[in-house]
Parts: structure tokens; C-alpha cells; sequence
DNA sequence: ATTACGATTGCCT
DNA sequence: GGCAATCGTAATC
């Protein structure tokens, strides 16, 4: 049980609900933490699976590490479609990266999943991941390999009650109040930016310590 | 038309 | 810790 997997993680946390309107529309530096918590499922031929996240990255137009910010391009349509949207991008010839887009519509930012603690449909996730018994969903490429999420899940709305394909749902009890916080990983550009943001001690993340 | 380069991962030393 | 894999994208010629 989820609830199990994440004992006191959530203090007073009775499950998942839909997430209200307008959830999605702040800003993804402050979208970013508020996602800690949330589970991201996913429906598929192969059977559901989920996990809950533990780890995210904001990204924004004024950023030059972001994709967005050199303006709108076929492959980052997603970061400028209305907040809730997914943006999954295909990167290093081989990997998927899932994001949600955040802000009104119009707007280039979006909040990258780097890491999950998974919650259900375990089995699926570990036959997709090649049966391997590492981490299975600790890095942004891994975890869309476990839940199955590819460039066909571009652009779809997560704040859906059901249907194919990855969606979000909030936890009851509020997001993880003590976010740890730290530089992005990966990038080179706008180090000075403390936009990684992920749940202290959690065993499920990309990186142990930044 | 050509080219350089990734918001990564896994295998090798 | 180092580095190859592998190819779509976007900038450049």
C-alpha cells in the first residue's frame, strides 16, 4: 500500500484526490515543490502503475538552461501550452524526460519528475526496466522507462480523472512541507539557481547529496 | 545539407 | 570517476 511506502512522509495524509483548478498555474519555481507528494500514475495495455514523486526541477523562459528559452519550437510546444500539460521530450537518442508544464498558457515553463518512489504496478515497472534491481524510477529517463511514458504522451492534460497515458493526482493532507532544496543536475548553465527540489532523506532519489 | 549537442544511463577501469 | 551509446532537434552554412 502507498500509504505504507510512504509512512510519515505526509503527516495527516488520507490518499490521492484530483487536483483542484488552478493548481497548475503558478509559476514552475513554485509549482516545483508543491509536486513532492503528488502521484503520478499511468494506464497502460501493460497494466497501471504509479509512483509517488520525490524529487522535481523548475524551469522557466529567463532561464538559459531551460528549453523554452530561446522561444517556442515544434519540440517544446508542451512548456507553452496552459499549466497541467505534459511536456515529454526525447533526449540522448534513447531516453524520454517527463515534465509538467506550469503557468498560464502562453507561458514557457515547466517543472521536470527526476525521481519517484513507486507505489504500485511494481511488477510492471520492473519487467518495462529490463528486470534490473537497481533503483527503478531514481532519474528522469528511468522513470519513464518504468511507467512507460514516450513522446505519444506529449501534450496530454494531467489534471484528468482517467483515461491512457500519465496523469496526476495530489496528496489529501498538502504537499511535503520540508522540501530540501538544491542546484539542478545535468546542466551546465544557471547553476546559481536552487530549483531541484526533493523530499530530505527519501532513498528513491537520483542523487543521494547534491 | 551539414553539424554539434544534449534537463541521461549503464558499463568499464 | 570516465566515457560510449545513439539520434532528434535546431542552429549554421
Amino acid at each position: 500500500m502507498a500509504s505504507d511506502l510512504f509512512a510519515g512522509r505526509i503527516p495527516g495524509s488520507g490518499g490521492w484526490i484530483l487536483p483542484q483548478p488552478g493548481f497548475f498555474s503558478r509559476r514552475a519555481p513554485e509549482l516545483a515543490p508543491e509536486l513532492l507528494g503528488c502521484l503520478l500514475c499511468v494506464d497502460s495495455p501493460e497494466g497501471k502503475a504509479s509512483g509517488i514523486i520525490v524529487e522535481t526541477e523548475a524551469y522557466t523562459e529567463d532561464d538559459p538552461a531551460s528549453h523554452s528559452h530561446r522561444g517556442p519550437t515544434p519540440r517544446n510546444r508542451s512548456m507553452f501550452a496552459r499549466g497541467g500539460t505534459a511536456y515529454v521530450y526525447f533526449i540522448y537518442g534513447m531516453h524520454s524526460c517527463f515534465n509538467v508544464s506550469a503557468g498560464p498558457a502562453g507561458v514557457g515553463e515547466a517543472v521536470l519528475v527526476r525521481a519517484l518512489e513507486p507505489c504500485s504496478g511494481i511488477d510492471v515497472m520492473f519487467r518495462r526496466r529490463g528486470n534490473r534491481g537497481d533503483g527503478m524510477a531514481d532519474g528522469p529517463a528511468k522513470l519513464c522507462q518504468a511507467l512507460g511514458i514516450t513522446l505519444e504522451h506529449d501534450g496530454l492534460d494531467l489534471s484528468r480523472a482517467s483515461g491512457p497515458g500519465p496523469r496526476l493526482l495530489v496528496p489529501e493532507g498538502g504537499a511535503v512541507k520540508d522540501a530540501g532544496r538544491s542546484a539542478r543536475v545535468g546542466i551546465s548553465r544557471a547553476l546559481d539557481r536552487q530549483w531541484r527540489f526533493f523530499v530530505p532523506g527519501s532513498p528513491f532519489l537520483s542523487r543521494r547529496s547534491p
